[in-house]
DNA sequence: AACATTATTTTGAATAGTCAAAGTTAATCG
DNA sequence: CGATTAACTTTGACTATTCAAAATAATGTT
């Protein structure tokens, strides 16, 4: 039915409008986001309007339908529990999944899902700390902030990576800084646009960039 | 570099000329298998001449390049460890597996290939007794015969299930005729289209008809 | 040889997805 | 308000893949 493109489409509509905290997506948004030229993303989303997959108001931008919105979760569910799979099951790297799953999530059937999910004992979240969507559809909301934005002194615990970049997520690997472990701020130093930590418990100090510091999302521990 | 369909189309190609014993296939039989009307058939064959695939002759048929016999090697290669791991890994029903190695072959990398065909012991033969073709490329050769062919009294190993009919297989797994199993012939009765024969060890006694017992293949035993 | 049959190719048209470049709209600024 | 700009849409063109139907070639048959 749906296209391993409109699938794509889809799925970058559903983590865009998060993203904003809109339901409507703005096509100047989507088109960057897909990688496409602007008229490129019109020309796509005037047909899957004609399909019922969202809503397109010209110079507003995309809404999902229920259709599209429970396709696209579908997919992201997919992306991300194979990404839980590879890591887990087929002991892959954690910097290159997400380009595996980026194909997979449009290869495997319901039924391969449902079969890698019970391997994983039905995981709540991906190996860079993402919610995966339940088979129902639903996504847990959890109040998270970036390392960048805690307070000196406050011990956190890593839960999310908000990037895909290989090199980046290799270099977290290195130095353990992955959703799951805990490190406590130290320092924040706006003018050399410098964040100072350390890993609990092994103490081990270390400095972050601020983009970088903007990356990794933490929730209060203790 | 090749699309999904052209891989497609490779594979079949590979599997045709070997079925064919003819390095040449006829455009004919190509577009049954790929089930496309001849003139979609032609179009693409030039096309994947164009880019080096195989050499096509007019009326004559194409044969695979050493680049195209390669990459259907791989393809061939990748839908066969998947069927396996597919099995193994996730027990799914030997019956359904073809169908989702067809999509899958085309998603996953190298990379995984070879975890899932380390995972997996590195087999030689697929769910169905097909041969794996080696990471080198090469594939086994077995002197096989259907068991149709096999004289009355013979003692078979089965090896091979030359059908993917999610019904049939189904069938073949009830009665334990699946590869690896052994087998008598007892009788054949030309007039009837019917094959007896009985399951080794345990004795149990059944009929089969002329086209299931054609898509069996035995090697000798003992 | 002439005709019929079968296999294959050609032609014309359609759909999906894409880009480049030109045209529009709406917002912003002076 | 009118000009400038940013965001977006439209148009025309191209590639990949497909079908239907007509044309052609090869083969077999009287
Ligand atoms: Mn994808
Ligand atoms: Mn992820
Ligand atoms: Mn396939
Ligand atoms: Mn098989």
């Amino acid at each position: 039915m749906a296209s391993i493109t409109i699938e794509n489409y889809l799925k970058q509509i559903l983590l865009l409008s998060d993203e904003l905290a809109n339901e409507r997506v703005p096509m100047g948004k989507l088109a960057e986001r897909m990688q496409v030229v602007p008229g490129t993303a019109t020309t796509m989303v005037k047909a899957m309007d004609r399909s019922g997959w969202l809503n397109y108001i010209p110079r507003e931008g995309v809404s999902l339908t229920e259709e599209g919105n429970q396709l696209a979760l579908k997919v992201l569910r997919k992306h991300r529990v194979v990404e839980m799979f590879l890591v887990e099951a087929l002991k892959l790297d954690w910097s290159e999944i997400h380009q595996e799953a980026e194909a997979l999530e449009h290869a495997i059937s319901d039924k391969v899902l449902d079969r890698m999910d019970e391997y994983l004992g039905r995981p709540a979240y991906d190996p860079h700390g993402d919610p995966i969507p339940t088979r129902l559809g639903e996504i847990k909301a959890r109040k998270l902030q970036a390392l960048s934005e805690c307070q000196k002194g406050q011990t956190v615990r890593i839960a999310q990576i908000k990037q895909q970049d290989a090199r980046f997520l290799q270099f977290l690997d290195r130095t353990g800084l992955t959703p799951g472990s805990t490190i406590r701020v130290l320092d924040h130093d706006a003018t050399a646009d410098l964040h100072q930590l350390e890993t609990v418990p092994d103490g081990r100090k270390m400095h972050l960039g601020g983009k970088a510091a903007e990356s990794i999302w933490v929730s209060p521990k203790g």
